[in-house]
RNA sequence: GUCCCCAUCGUCUAGCCAGGCCCAGGACGUCAGGUUUUCAUCCUGAAAACAGGGGUUCAAAUCCCCUUGGGGACGCCA
């Protein structure tokens, strides 16, 4: 076989936002044409003009975008048109005169031809070829009509839709059609199953299988990846490729993405707009990473690998045949792999406009505390996988006072004694240097990189800063819990209730070093007053 | 109902095409330990699968057939 440079496609339809499963399509798309130095087109199928969005569309490329999977040829931004290529337009809807040219080109050729049914006669003939052959198909009935007299009613205004004349081997045409499949094999199809399909509406708009075959056509596409729903459309659009005496492109049809219930994954069960996920915070080359894992395998033993990678491992016979099962679990694992893989500096960039949404924390008190907020971020990033986490992990530190939760208010009640312990340590604070709380903080405070190495001994107590560091806050209290002759972890859980209102989180001196020498103070007083009362 | 596809741990998968190296490897989740001031991270370990039945073969997770189970399609949607 001749092989000409790989030209593959995305073709959504952009009646509805970006599901998971279409960019896991785009996706195999995207790897497809890097993997082999082709081209990865972008079009739209927008022939339902009913049901098409400028929102889905812009949906559709925000998704497109946020995973990094640029396109080669399509549209730019929506409202511009595309860009220049010999290919385009990559709209549909800027193409219905090319494609009514052809249905007329497939009539002379004895391959369309008009059909007058009513939805009544339709459905009629439909439930009676059931009956007869177990395919509920329309009924052929207005195949054999003349054309003189198709003509006439045409001009007579008579409402018609263009169908196409599926071989029958009755008429001595061929009975089978087979499908070359990249995933699937060579498939072989009855043609008695392959209805004469719609190609024009009633209105004239044209239909799916001629404005996708026309399409793979004119951009010269070799190879169609898309999911698996779209089988039985491969056999109607190589009737169509052959009518036009075209060349077939080859197939590769994606086995489905299920859900917990083992069906086509929905919304009922899974969250499908892809969008969704980037509202809540999933990193997206987690997602991405993930989806590739979807019907593929890196090769076997790993499992976290950038999307470049993946293009240089990526082999489209590697396909997995059957459908998997969105784990949920296993993403969000995922994102919490790259999200602790992720520079301090680009993780606050990313988790920003969380916090920012969240009202945490302004655009500008960030810009303003950067080194702070790094800090922050960098002592808690290990307790969360995705950004919109954030803003309530680490809203206490910003709280005027806290609410204790079940097990922090266990913590601070353990022992009658524990008030006496925290006036201890709010009296021991007197003689270390606790930086300011926030906003009041001196630069110095926060050009200290937190969390300290644990075992950098030459880092940890040494150095000149002008605050006791979280190591040194530690040693401090260790011997305050010394001279009261308890253990640690006795005056340790209830001075993180009291300053966190929860029993777990971040190193609790790191908390200390962040929350500031006054709101520790007066979270000590508040929780000392509330032991009392 | 008709046609098509699929079938390895609960889940994602490697192995299958070119049978022996597989009493089946990795990962998520689960459970048990360890590290730690807590939670988490991290580390170690455990339980956990070739759907069933027939063949072919010296030898089958791997090839063939049947059964069963699951999924998809059957639109003037894509």
């Amino acid at each position: 076989m001749t092989s000409r440079p790989v030209r593959v496609r995305f073709a959504p339809s952009p009646t509805g936002p970006l599901h998971v499963g279409g960019a896991r399509t785009a996706l195999y798309n995207f790897l497809y044409a890097r993997a082999t130095g082709g081209t990865f087109v972008l079009r739209i199928d927008d022939t339902d003009l009913a049901r098409s969005t400028d929102e889905s569309l812009q949906n559709i490329l925000d998704g497109m975008r946020w995973l990094g999977l640029d396109w080669d040829e399509g549209p730019t931004r929506p409202g511009e048109t595309e860009s220049a290529s010999r290919f385009g337009p990559y709209f549909q809807s800027l193409k219905f005169d090319r494609y009514r040219e052809v249905v007329l080109d497939l009539r002379e050729r004895g391959r369309a031809y008009p059909c007058f049914a009513t939805a009544e006669e339709v459905e009629e003939g439909r439930q009676a070829m059931a009956r007869e052959t177990g395919v509920p198909m329309y009924d052929r009935r207005y195949r054999t009509l003349p054309r003189d007299e198709a003509d006439a009613r045409i001009a007579a205004g008579e409402p018609h839709v263009w169908r196409f004349a599926t071989p029958l081997a009755s008429d001595g045409g061929e009975s089978r059609v087979v499908v070359h499949d990249a995933v699937k094999g060579d498939v072989e199809v009855d043609l008695k199953q392959i209805d004469d399909f719609v190609m024009l509406r009633n209105d004239g708009t044209p239909l799916y299988n001629l404005c996708s075959t026309v399409d793979d056509l004119d951009m010269e596409i070799t190879d169609v990846v898309r999911g698996e729903e779209h089988f039985v459309n491969a056999v109607k659009q190589i009737l169509l490729f052959r009518a036009l005496e075209a060349d077939v492109p080859r197939f590769a049809h994606l086995p489905l993405i299920l859900g917990k219930d083992g069906k086509k994954l929905s919304k009922r069960v899974a969250q499908t707009n892809l969008l969704d996920y980037r509202d809540q915070g999933y990193p997206p080359e987690a997602i991405v990473n993930f989806l590739t894992l979807l019907g593929w395998s890196f090769d076997g033993e790993r499992e976290i690998f950038s999307l470049d990678e993946a293009v240089r491992a990526f082999s489209i016979d590697k396909l997995g045949r059957s459908g998997s099962v969105f784990d949920e679990d296993k993403m969000i694992w995922m994102c919490g792999m790259y999200v602790r893989a992720t520079p301090v500096d680009v993780l606050v960039d990313r988790v920003a406009p969380f916090l920012e949404d969240a009202g945490v924390l302004s655009k500008s008190a960030i810009a303003e505390s950067r080194a702070f907020v790094e800090n922050v971020v960098a002592c808690h990033r290990e307790r969360f996988d995705r950004y919109g986490e954030v803003p309530s992990k680490i809203a206490f530190l910003f709280a005027d006072t806290v609410e204790y939760d079940a097990k922090a208010l266990k913590n601070l009640r353990k022992s009658p004694e524990t008030a006496d312990w925290l006036l201890a340590f709010r009296g021991a604070l007197e003689g270390v240097a606790v930086p300011p709380s926030w906003p009041d903080r001196p630069p110095e405070a926060d050009a200290l990189r937190l969390p300290e190495p644990v075992n950098d001994t030459a880092n940890r107590g040494g150095g000149s800063s002008a605050f006791a560091r979280p190591s040194e806050l530690e040693a401090m209290a260790r011997s305050l819990a010394d001279r009261l002759g308890i253990g640690f972890g006795n005056l340790v859980a209830p001075l993180r209730a009291a300053l966190t209102g929860a029993a777990g989180g971040a190193g609790l001196f790191d908390i200390v070093y962040l929350l500031g020498r006054e709101r520790c103070v007066a979270r000590i007083d508040a929780a000392i007053e509330s032991l009392r009362s």
